[in-house]
DNA sequence: TTACACCTTTACGCAACGTCAAGGTCAAGC
DNA sequence: GCTTGACCTTGACGTTGCGTAAAGGTGTAA
């Protein structure tokens, strides 16, 4: 039982072109070659390409499989768990996409007239949906969820012209906050302009506003690597400097 | 409010590549270039990369969301819907892939010292779902739904030594097939030994045969084109052949 | 011998960037 | 005025798993 490269493509249903790349990457090497080069497959090869094939069937890259299939120390359960958990992850993922594809198609399907509010109804579902994903978990287990789902509620009751404002000034606050960094006041004028603007800010979502809150906030700004990394791209030590300035605002520092 | 290419990107969290790459496609170009050529983006670009983004979160190619952003024409709520079909697909194939992996999982852990029999049962039970999957609705239809469910699960009670039988009688049966169909003659010795392998092949899965339902299974590999598909591979016209040989081999032929 | 189907290697293309490399520009400090 | 160092530029290769020519050698049947 010998094949040509086409007989066995025929025979697997995969492409001479596939074999030849299984063949230069080393997955399925031919048994042999004839006088004139051509590459010549027999029976070994035909069950180990099914294996192969079984294996990317199942989503595994070139890479794992050409483990697998050569590799007997390699431990394959341990490779399709971890496979597992990608896929798993993936979907999660997908969920997610799907849900926020729909929201926004639903969104738009609302209101034919008023085009742009389609974005901005996605906009802020988004950022709910994030906000959730992220750090709904432990923001509940802080706060409650009661505040929680009330934040969410003010934020999804935005009128346009709110949430035009709130992103404004999420952009002059990163923005400042950049800027007062060079200071390296927490107390200087421009570090307490922007601390107000985050009080600002953050009354867009809160329910209601308390200096209490405000400093824990900050701190917890600090503490949690998510939010230090989401400030600290406009300068490295930004969610420090934020913090110290709130804390100076708030009046709760010493 | 301007913008060279990094603090735009530390604005909105990508990298500076990437606006030079959306610069290149045409998809976000700079407000303007400076003397020395350093792009220089404004409010308006800010506003339409955070636009760009939400649509890349969504999933969208950036060829669709050129077109979303640039063309007001572009039929927006179509590309999403579109969008939608393609995810809830790639959704669907995922779980497929979740739920064969993790059969496979369990299939293996079911026994460690028979390390082949992994492979074993999970090529069974990939079949078996393939099948439900691409044929399901109609075989049940046509055969009923416990001549179906006996037939899985026959497939499903086979020893390795007569699976393994299985798959050798497919790979001689297309073998054999590609042969007979160069004769040209349904009546021929090897396409009546196609015919009768094409029986054997069928008697591991079906739960009896009988000569009337094979001469109908026959027609149907013509009829149905994915099934006229899986046997064309190996020669143009091996669907029709194949039938016309098991017509003659069941003697319902005229 | 002439088709014609088959085989070979080489190499570009795909999506959305990441990652050098080689070199020009700008603000700051000496 | 000169050097640093952080910024900017364009160009080009690498990623994954092949599809798709292109240019040329081989096998076989008429």
């Amino acid at each position: 039982m010998e094949y040509t490269i086409q007989k066995l493509g025929n025979l697997a249903g995969v492409s001479t072109r596939t074999l030849r790349y299984y063949d230069e990457i080393g997955i399925l090497k031919p048994a042999r070659k004839n006088s004139a080069g051509y590459r010549i497959y027999g029976r070994q090869e035909v069950d180990k390409l099914q294996q192969i094939l079984f294996y990317r069937e199942l989503g595994l890259d070139l890479d794992s499989i050409k483990r697998l299939v050569n590799d007997p120390a390699f431990d394959g359960a341990a490779a399709l768990k971890n496979h597992r958990q990608q896929l798993l992850e993936k979907r999660r993922q997908l969920d997610l996409l799907i849900t926020n594809v729909e929201k926004t198609i639903s969104a738009a399907e609302g209101e034919i007239q008023m085009a742009d509010k389609e974005k901005f109804e996605g906009f802020k579902q988004k950022l709910v949906d994030d906000n959730e994903q992220q750090y709904g978990e432990e923001v509940r287990a802080k706060y409650g969820d009661d505040l929680v789902d009330r934040s969410n509620a003010k934020m999804l009751n935005m009128s346009e012209a709110q949430y035009e404002e709130f992103m404004s000034i999420e952009r002059t606050l990163m923005e400042k906050l950049a800027e007062a960094c060079e200071t390296e006041d927490p107390a200087s004028g421009i570090a307490q302009q922007t601390a107000d603007l985050h009080r600002q800010w953050l009354s867009f979502t809160w329910p209601m506003y308390s200096k209490e809150a405000h400093a824990g906030l900050a701190e917890m700004y600090v503490a949690d690597e998510r939010f230090a990394a989401y400030y600290n791209k406009v300068h490295p030590n930004a969610a420090e400097f934020l913090r110290d300035a709130i804390l100076i605002y708030t009046g709760t520092s010493e």
